[in-house]
DNA sequence: CGAGACCGTGAATCACTAC
DNA sequence: GGTAGTGATTCACGGTCTC
């Protein structure tokens, strides 16, 4: 069957031929790949004129063919400065999907045997990544979530908040004997195996570069801390990390300092020129473990509303003061309504009391053998049972 | 061009005659739609059966083992030699992609103009049903992460733990107006907004069907926290859900309980007879009024002349803003007059800030009892007495 | 100097009705 | 169908300013 890990290497080759055809001139051939440099040039041509089978790993952040329509404001009437940059503009899907095979066929000629390549993206772009590197022949070893500890609001409360973006992380094939770091992953993660969703923050504060005015000299600037676990978990030292959209340098910052090798291609002149300016300060670092950070664990918050959610409580459920004084009905949505009174259990506490404020926690009760139990002894268990 | 929301609807209307014309056997074709029912068979011809635009919200988990798929809709293959092998193994995921195509048509034929599909999968097949919902003319409108507690385990450790399914959450193009309950959503997350990554366990324990052996129902059994969210987030009480492969029946069991009317479409008999007995035992939440959380987007409109005619405000009254900074008379027309603009309380009071807009009940204040009382409030009095 | 208020901003496919 | 008008809508941080 074509699912097998037979089949993917049959289907690999193709690509690669695919790829190789349609090279234009060389531009690198025969020669030493340039390690440790920035390529000025369109990604596929430059990739084009690299030697086959030369680089561990790849780390590609394309662009997200977003097709923001109209302007976006805030409530404060501030706007949203979004990505307008003439690069991320394709004409339809078609191309946008021709874009993506000719890319990743370049980067798959140069991907060793046992290299892994790495691509992120959000909703508006991931599938059809996703769809074509299967096409190709790329064995999907996970999708890995960046949930986003600083995400913007949706600020029409139209749709959820968009708190995430998307990597997918694949070998050339299934039977690729790739590098995982698992023991590393899971230092890095309390001594538990690393999960595939990671949260981290996005890159604003000191870390986002900015031009002499002000204004961020790239739109979409990667935190390093994505790109270390990133390099970390599937490189070893002295690997060979590509990045065909450099932008301003990040995967080059990350992989310089963990002491592997970077190839980055970028078309942008004002982008190579801050990457390489940024590059220049970087300083390779001597002892390894000292970047292992171990990754705080979180401890969930629990919305009354989960418990609605999980049946520990439902909706028309009454909830008793200890007093027995008020009560209070629960909502589909987490909310509760009292006679006069209606929204959160905090809310509708404190306006039955008359008080300024009430931790609806303590102060509603559901009877329990008998006894009136405060439902914090409910959020103690899903607690449990979400750690 | 064809990415913008104009070139949506155009595709939209193919897709359905796509659909229509490769419609098979009718079986409830003119009837009513079989609402609160489980319906045997196979998706793709019960779906086609049903009168085109009826159903509010489509909630799929779609088989993703490819290989079982790909003998259900593979054109004829007969022999395959070594060369022919690698299309074999192409025209699978040829196949899974035609069989995906297939079923969201007929989706998509039946989906009301205003209603929306959710698919949830996992890095195996997402990826291509995304790329196929684009292809349709869906819009995708967030992509939710369904993060567990309690994964799998990676017992090689080869990779990162998988630790989370993707939903696409789609409307049928870029302008419909889908349903999101925003304040239901919000409230469910203790007052922020809800985001794009949800944290829930998996189904075990008592929720968790199995036979007298103990052994497990169904492979995928679905939480009924995960449905219980999508369902409150995008259909209002008494709307159609369909679930075209509708296993043990989470979803009309979620369904049912919040006051919504489903249709279940499931070919394997075993799992039919789970859910039937499982629908059996479920009661709907008996008070509407707990379902629903009202939105001030819904409440009635009141033009702002009504206060006046209502004499709630008289001709010449003085607002105020709220910093006392600025002052605009009332006229007996319902607009009002500043030093320098005349026009609604909305204009007026973008005028007297430069701002670009301006939410006149907000801005605009009168004196009542010795404090500033925003106009706002005079409009829920009359919303009160109006209702 | 520290605490707290205030402001700016991030890969964003972000209304709806009435005329 | 196009245009104008109404009016609903934000979270987490980092940096700066104020007291």
């Amino acid at each position: 069957m074509s699912m097998t890990k037979t089949g993917r290497t049959v289907k690999r080759r193709a690509g690669e031929n695919d790829a190789a055809e349609a090279e234009p001139t060389p531009v690198h051939q025969d020669a030493k790949p340039p390690f440790d440099r920035i390529v000025e040039g369109d990604s596929i041509r430059v990739m084009a004129s690299l030697p086959p089978e030369s680089v561990d790993m790849i780390f590609a952040d394309p662009p997200y063919n977003l097709q923001l329509q109209g302007d976006l404001h805030r409530p404060n009437h501030s706007k949203v400065d979004g990505v307008e940059e003439a690069w991320d503009k394709f004409a339809d899907f078609a191309s946008y999907d021709r874009f993506t095979a000719d890319w990743l066929k370049a980067a798959r000629r140069i991907l060793k045997p046992d290299g892994t390549i790495w691509v992120i993206g959000s909703y508006h772009n991931i599938f059809r990544v996703g769809a074509t590197l299967q096409d190709l022949g790329f064995w999907i070893l996970n999708d890995v979530v960046w949930r986003k500890t600083n995400p913007m609001p949706n600020f029409r409360g139209r749709r959820f908040t968009n708190a995430h973006e998307t990597m997918i992380w694949c070998a050339k094939d299934a039977d690729a004997r790739y590098c995982f770091n698992y023991e590393a992953m899971k230092s890095l993660n309390d001594d538990l195996q690393m999960r595939s969703d990671w949260l981290l923050p996005i890159c604003n504060g000191g870390e986002r570069l900015k031009d002499e005015n002000g204004k961020k000299a790239h739109p979409t600037q990667k935190p390093e801390a994505l790109l270390h676990r990133v390099i970390l978990a599937a490189t070893k030292p002295g690997a060979v990390v590509l990045d065909p959209f450099f932008g301003t340098g990040t995967t080059g910052v990350v992989a310089k300092r963990l002491g592997r090798h970077f190839i980055g291609i970028e078309r942008e002149h004002s982008y190579v020129d801050v990457a390489r300016k940024r590059l220049a300060k970087v300083r390779p670092v001597e002892d390894e473990s000292l970047l292992a950070t171990p990754s705080k664990r979180e401890e969930p918050r629990i919305p009354f509303g989960w418990l609605v959610e999980r049946g520990l409580l439902h909706p028309g459920t009454v909830l008793v003061s200890p007093n027995n004084q008020w009560t209070a009905k629960v909502r589909a949505d987490g909310t509760v309504i009292s006679a006069d009174h209606r929204g959160s259990i905090h809310q509708v506490g404190a306006a039955v009391q008359g008080a300024p404020a009430c931790n609806g926690w303590q102060f509603w009760c559901v009877p329990m053998e008998g006894k009136l139990v405060p439902i914090d002894f409910l959020r103690q268990r899903l607690r449990a049972e979400l750690s």
